[in-house]
DNA sequence: TAGATTGTTAATCGATTAACAATC
DNA sequence: TAGATTGTTAATCGATTAACAATC
């Protein structure tokens, strides 16, 4: 399987992952297809097919270990290594990513923290300390950093987008609503609770 | 098209009204396919092809009109109303999602916002007063709130999970890390960027 | 008219599912 | 052995894409 797995796929194992994650933490030692499916709402069937793609990964009559299964995955999807992290905006939104044990779990670190606002350059957020916009392309240069997240208003994103962009960051998280213009090698993720509740509330309606 | 739509075309068509709205905003009055696609990476026959399927809505050699399409998408995914949800946490992350304008600019109202910290009770959360988790039954039905918005610690997740379920809730939306169990009835969408972002950077680092 | 973009067809590919033998 | 669950097949369905006529 030295080939690139496709889109669905990568989505599916990186689901398949963060429950495992969270299995694990609970205790739990075996989990069945049928449990994953619950949780993912993914059909049974296709996670062991999406699994016995790579390998018999598990054992009939009693399901696949949770530990060995997380291992599988781990090297399927690449995400051994530490990786780091930009966080642009210190706001509420980035307080609270910052706080949040959500992905030091999965061994990524916030290796850099921007505000425009001087008042909050130099305070600490999450145990890192804040530096100002004007420092972003030296730093994320300097820590090789290629991801970035967006905690800003709208009004700012496209802004710190391209300076993230232009200091080599090539994977964007964007948290606000607006729409980000990028080069064509730049990824961009939005995300946007509204809209997926409204898509939520049309099963619910219908 | 009175059937119910797929889940695949469902989620397109959010996406597209995510884009649409943004458009607006922007003060675009026409939009093309291929526009729509660069914004939300769907191919931009695919996006032809959703909206052909419900009538048509654009022009030859011009492209789709965005407010009519605008219109023609929430009619059909029936998001014409307001929406009443509730929050369940008003730590930081219950802070940004309480004073995020995400929400208000779909017509999703947060109408309830709990905390089992006392000494929140009572103080203010983007113009909504926190109420005391015990009040939880009684605010959700008394208010006919559907969607509950978990923004709490993993550990206090399933709990909160389970009183607003009980409460009459059938959409639960899980910014935690935590795992939640919930009759079959109730649809749970997990928000996890950590794992999103290993899935980006696989696809970065092949 | 010339250029642009939709709407639609046709062909291909991946996702989904039921069913069930293999086997722990 | 009996029960459970994987791994795999086969059939179906929806997504994806290129191509292009229609038409603004």
């Amino acid at each position: 399987m030295a080939d690139r797995l496709t889109v669905g796929v990568a989505a599916r194992l990186s689901r398949y992952l963060q429950v495992l994650t969270q299995a694990k933490k609970m205790g739990k030692d075996r989990i069945s297809s049928q449990e994953i499916a619950e949780y993912t709402n993914i059909n049974a069937t296709q996670i062991r097919r999406d699994l016995s793609a790579f390998g018999r990964f598990g054992k009939r009559g009693v399901g696949y270990s949770v530990d060995s299964l997380l291992a599988e995955i781990r090297k399927i999807l690449r995400t051994q290594g530490q990786h780091n992290i930009a966080l642009v905006g210190a706001g509420r939104l980035g307080a609270a990513i910052a706080s949040s044990p959500i992905f030091a779990e999965h061994g990524i670190t916030i290796a850099a923290v921007f505000d425009r606002d001087a008042a909050k350059v130099g305070t600490s957020l999450g145990g890192v300390s804040v530096s100002a916009l004007d420092e972003l392309e030296d730093i994320v240069r300097d820590r090789s950093i290629v991801v970035g997240v967006l905690a800003v208003p709208a009004e700012s994103a496209q802004d710190a987008a391209e300076r993230l962009v232009g200091a080599g960051v090539k994977i964007v998280f964007n948290y606000s609503q607006a729409l980000i213009d990028t080069p064509s090698d730049v990824q961009v993720h939005t995300s946007n609770p509204a809209v997926e509740l409204l898509y939520a509330l049309y099963f619910h309606l219908t």
